[in-house]
DNA sequence: AGAGTTGTTGCGGGTTCCCGCAAGATTATT
DNA sequence: AATAATCTTGCGGGAACCCGCAACAACTCT
């Protein structure tokens, strides 16, 4: 069985490696991988269908790298393993798993029993399996009602990209009305009035950009590669 | 010497520690902190001058930590080792680092042998140093007329907040068109407006906040802290 | 089937934003 | 000291934003 291990920091890096011997000993092989792009080669390359993949790299991000081999080999399993619990890359990785493949989640905090447990469940068993961690932060302050629908997501991306209503949406295919709508929505969701809006008005769009920052609804990631999307989508019109 | 390790990640730390022993050999005791409370903490109670310090950190970031350290003690000599070479980090600490202290920036890329030079010149020698690295990524796409200088940089930051024009006019002294100047150059340094708008327009004040973020003007932390001044300021107004 | 809830759309108007224009004030240059 | 360049400030107006109101449509629940 071979192993391909995209990952820019060094140290986490022989980390991974050293519970992968360890905890799965039908491993014969264990490839590196410095960056998306170069980890989209090697398993290409490799053939490689077991990978655990950073989220956080300088020239290609974890999900991109991720979207497109899962667009040539939908069956590799990949166990993200992240620093952070941004809803946005659970967002993210949702939107491109496909149905018959397996993947999973893990924080860079979780013990390294926790780590050779999914390294195992998800490469070797083709598990599904999300760090309860992270569900635990995700949920912070995200009282049932408060989680964004897709449709508001979409908005708030576009949004956070600086389109106005009206591009909104010719974009997302609804009338000014219905943006506005979605728009007040969010403010609410995203508490952008609650704070200290008794004493002074904000500006409700940018304050809206800010909470989903600080929140961690989207991150400077998520910005921008929302970008290079809707530049395809302008070329395209 | 007793040296400070604080650094939330394991690897980093005992990756630091191993490159302390190794550089200096004057360093008779290593104490490590998790987070920026703690290493407040230690540096107090151990009466400790010689810190390495994380800048990301969950509870406390370095900058928050360095600051109130620096207060109590502005001889400490801190070298901060950090992933990123954002711009807000170097003006965060360039507004707290005190006339007669030494500190030092490097990044967590740089070699080992960078780092053990590093590790001499600050907290051994006392000298100032800045990893050549970080002036090359920071000058990146600013060629030399994009840079912000400290007022427009003070009118981002109310305007990332969500203020609104009269609100940061009556917070920074100036008057409501100063402050619709400063947010014009704003726009054409953070390259607001020359991306795609021949096409389309965009709503400046996000976009703003957008292209400060990806071009690493400002990140997430910023706003954080940011927010807290803010509160301080509404409350004794 | 009927009633209630939720989502979509148009209209209208108050507010904020963005910026051109122009008159002082300040700073830099020679 | 004189001139130029830059900064600050006020005024005014067009555009965008935010949202209350109201009419429908769609969906749920009994």
């Amino acid at each position: 069985m071979k192993v391909l291990i995209v990952e820019d920091d060094q140290f986490h890096s022989t980390f991974v490696q050293e519970a992968l011997v360890e905890a799965l000993p039908e491993v014969t092989e264990i490839v590196h991988a410095a960056n998306g792009a170069i980890g989209e080669d090697e398993a290409r390359r490799g053939e490689i269908d077991a990978i655990v993949m950073d989220l956080q790299m300088d020239q290609r991000n974890g999900i991109e790298a991720a979207r497109s081999i899962w667009a040539e080999r939908p069956q590799s399993r990949i166990l993200f393993w992240s620093n952070y619990a941004d809803d946005a890359y659970l967002r993210g990785i949702a939107h491109i798993v496909p149905e018959d493949s397996a993947y999973g989640y893990v924080l860079k905090t979780a013990s390294r029993a926790r780590l050779k447990l999914a390294l195992r469940a998800v490469l070797v068993e083709g598990q599904i399996m999300v760090d309860r961690e992270i569900h635990r932060l995700q949920r912070r302050g995200t009282s049932l009602r408060t989680r964004l629908d897709d449709s508001e997501f979409n908005v708030l991306i576009d949004l956070a990209l600086g389109l106005q209503d009206k591009l909104i949406a010719e974009r997302r295919g609804m009338s000014l009305r219905t943006v506005q709508n979605r728009l007040i929505s969010l403010y609410e969701k995203l508490g952008v009035i609650s704070e200290f809006d008794d004493e002074v008005t904000l500006n409700k769009r940018v304050r809206a950009l800010n909470r989903a920052l600080v929140t961690r609804t989207i991150n400077i990631e998520t910005l921008e590669t929302a970008h290079r999307d809707l530049e395809t989508w302008l070329a395209g019109r």
